[in-house]
This record gives structure tokens, C-alpha cells and sequence, in this order.
DNA sequence: TCGTAATATCGTAATATTGCAATATTACAA
DNA sequence: TTGTAATATTGCAATATTACGATATTACGA
């Protein structure tokens, strides 16, 4: 029973479900928000930013980075996490259009 | 374990998240999309229209209820939801000033 | 190569979410 | 009031998510 009904939605809708879901975490909002900010960044930072254990952000960030919101590079020793600017924006015009079409009143 | 920890991070974050987790489920987007599409509505339209049964839609409206997304009313006969169109603009403008602030690269 | 630091994966426990049948409540018409 | 249609609540089973300890992998320096 339990799962979510995927079937019954348009693919729009659960395209719409699906980019939410991601931002429906606080640890994942705040992963999103502490890269951005950093000049450049390690995962391990984050670990001791977030205050999680460190198999718990990197679940997390399996998450944001299986939706392409992040692309890692190399910067010298150690990892480097960033965002893929272009996927973030790609979200915030879907959330935009959602949004836009749907703030009508009905009555 | 399991549960999300919610004490290590900032309000501004937790409020990004919980208002995400409305949006995070395709019933609730459709309802949502639904109810803006109709001049006036009944939630057993909804029921026939999402094709989910009725406690379901009735348990997701009112996740969507508490959340201040809906205005009931009555018209007539039968129960009215309305959007809060003004808490919809409140939710995409708090979206939009995140992904703003955000979207920036690291490297 | 070997050691070490950073990150990923596995396994599992705790909790949350989803969905629905059964039942209750509510609002109205007769 | 009594019947009926619409909606809400309850209780519970199925599934998903979250978190973390233990362990594996990876990348690099010595």
C-alpha cells in the first residue's frame, strides 16, 4: 500500500514532486546553501558545518548530486564540490512556472 | 535515529524545507493545479479527478491546509476550497529569494 | 608500497509518509 | 427529525526516509 502512486500523475507533476523533494530537507537546503558560499569546499567541512555524521551528508549529498544539482572537480588534493548553476536555475524557472500558472483563485 | 534532526539548523532553513515537503508529493501538487483550474470545487471531484481514494485526498488536503495554502469557503451547498493566493505568493517569493541567494558557483 | 585522511557504501534501527477500509461527522433536503 | 451525500477521522499495513556505526574505497604524500 504504503508507496507513493507514481503512475496516476502526469510526468510533469512528479517532475515538479521530484525536484521538491530534494529541497524537503533541511540538512539538504543547508548543504546547497553552505557550497554556494564557499570559495571552495571539502566534504568534510560540511560534516563539521552541518553538525551530521559523515555517512549521513554523503547520503545526502548522493541525493543532490543524483538530481545534477552538483558537479565535482578537482582543486589540487581534495575534492571539490560545486553547483551546477545551470540545473539550479532549470529548477527555479520549473518551481517559477508551477507557481505562475497555478496562483489563482477560484472562488 | 530516524527522524530528521531539525534543532541543529536555522529557521530560515527549516522553513524552506517544510514549505518544500508540501510540493514534495504529486497528489498534492495536482490538487493544487486542480483547484486553481476550477471556477469553484468539491473535494469529491478531486477524488475522481486524482484517482487516489477519498481519505487519502482528504489526508493530503490537509496537509496542504495546515499549511495555509487553502481557503475554505462555502458557495451555495457544498464546501469550497479556495487557494490562499496570498500565502502562494509568500511561498514562491521565500522559494525564489533561497534559489537567488543560492545559485552561485563555488569554483 | 604503506600509511593516512577524505569520502563512499553497507547494514540496520528509528521514524515518517502514504494509502485505504471502516467508521464518524457534518450539512443540508425532505 | 431522518435520510443522504460529502468530507473527516481512525487504525493499521506497506513503504520510504533519515541517521549512524562499521567498514570499504580512494587519493595522495612519505
Amino acid at each position: 500500500m504504503g508507496a507513493t502512486k507514481l503512475n496516476i500523475h502526469s510526468k510533469d507533476i512528479n517532475a515538479i514532486a521530484a525536484v521538491a523533494k530534494i529541497f524537503a530537507h533541511p540538512a539538504r537546503v543547508s548543504i546547497l546553501q553552505y557550497i554556494s558560499k564557499q570559495e571552495s569546499c571539502i566534504c568534510n567541512d560540511i560534516v563539521d558545518e552541518i553538525g551530521l555524521a559523515q555517512p549521513t551528508i554523503s547520503q545526502h549529498l548522493q541525493v543532490i548530486s543524483k538530481a545534477g544539482l552538483i558537479k565535482g572537480n578537482f582543486k589540487g588534493n581534495s575534492l571539490c564540490y560545486c553547483l551546477n548553476v545551470e540545473r539550479f536555475q532549470e529548477f527555479q524557472e520549473l518551481f517559477n512556472s508551477f507557481f505562475n500558472a497555478t496562483k489563482y483563485n477560484c472562488c
